[in-house]
DNA sequence: ACTTCGACCTGTTGGC
DNA sequence: TGCCAACAGGTCGAAG
């Protein structure tokens, strides 16, 4: 479901419910996820008041006295705000229950999301300790990209969509970000120019923040936080519009599979 | 150090 | 209409 401007919506969507908001209780149903639920979480939480509702790459951050809680979305999670006595359904998984009598739900069908938990003084967590850049961060540039992809044989797509390269690139927006640039999602990442990299950054910080200020990209039913769909999607140029025209030169678009994930593209427009 | 691939899950879709 | 394979917004960790 989520890649960044998915993620960082749904950050701005529940922060004013959340922030200096105190937990009463947490609800853990389902602790089976990518890996288990701690079992010190509402030792940790409850009581405590949320200080921060961040962001690293796809990993939202929620900071009390105590340490830090990094959930993960995975790819159908999501977290919603509802009213006390909403009553939780098949894959909700986790509630946290506010003093102010709402509640913070963790909803994942397929269970490849992650709630863990980082207490303070312990360094920094060792899912987020070889990140790369934020993507739109000014440390992103394609020195960045030059450098770190001499020598791979990799192809471009797969290699922007490497968290270890960059942060919150997913399938969507490696594709959406590589037409843009006119840029072949085939093409080695290490036989481009750092010119060309120029065009590729340029890309990606537009197309992520575009789609930030869409609200992200419902593609089934992704919502914000608070009910809300995003309208990134009338924005795609080629994900998901495989066989149609491409927007510029009405040439059919092809869909080909890179590292196990389908990439759609137009062979006239990005070289 | 790099590359490839299986694994983790459930729900939806498309072809027959 | 029904069945079943293929696929879906992610990414870790093992094996080569």
């Amino acid at each position: 479901m989520p890649e960044l401007p998915e993620v960082e919506t749904t950050r701005r969507g529940i922060k004013p419910s959340v922030k200096d908001n105190r937990i009463h209780k947490i609800t853990v149903r389902q602790k089976k996820l990518r890996w288990l639920v701690p079992d010190n979480l509402p030792f940790m939480l409850e009581g405590y008041e949320i200080r921060q509702v961040s962001r690293r790459g796809k990993y939202l951050l929620f900071e009390n006295e105590m340490g830090t809680m990094l959930i993960h979305l995975g790819m159908s999670g999501s977290l919603r705000i509802v009213k006390q006595g909403e009553l939780p359904r098949k894959h909700d998984h986790i509630d946290f229950c506010f003093k102010n009598g709402l509640i913070l739900r963790f909803t994942d069908p397929r269970k490849f999301g992650c709630v863990l938990w980082q207490t303070k003084g312990q360094g920094i967590h060792p899912l987020l300790a070889n990140l790369g850049p934020e993507p739109l961060n000014p440390n992103f540039n394609s020195k960045h990209l030059f450098l770190r992809s001499r020598k791979r044989s990799v192809c471009v797509k797969p290699f922007i969509m490497d968290s270890k390269v960059v942060v919150g690139v997913g399938n969507i927006y490696a594709s959406e970000a590589l037409f843009l640039a006119g840029i072949s999602p085939k093409v080695p990442a290490g036989k481009v120019s750092q010119k060309r990299y120029q065009r590729l950054v340029s890309s990606i910080k537009i197309v992520l923040k575009k789609a930030i200020q869409s609200g992200g990209t419902t593609l089934r039913d992704f919502t914000d936080g608070n009910g809300n769909p995003g309208y990134f999607k009338q924005s795609l140029n080629v994900y998901g519009r495989a066989g149609k025209e491409c927007k510029l030169c009405r040439k059919h678009l092809i869909e080909i599979r890179q590292a196990q994930r389908s990439t759609v593209y137009c062979s006239a427009c990005q070289r």
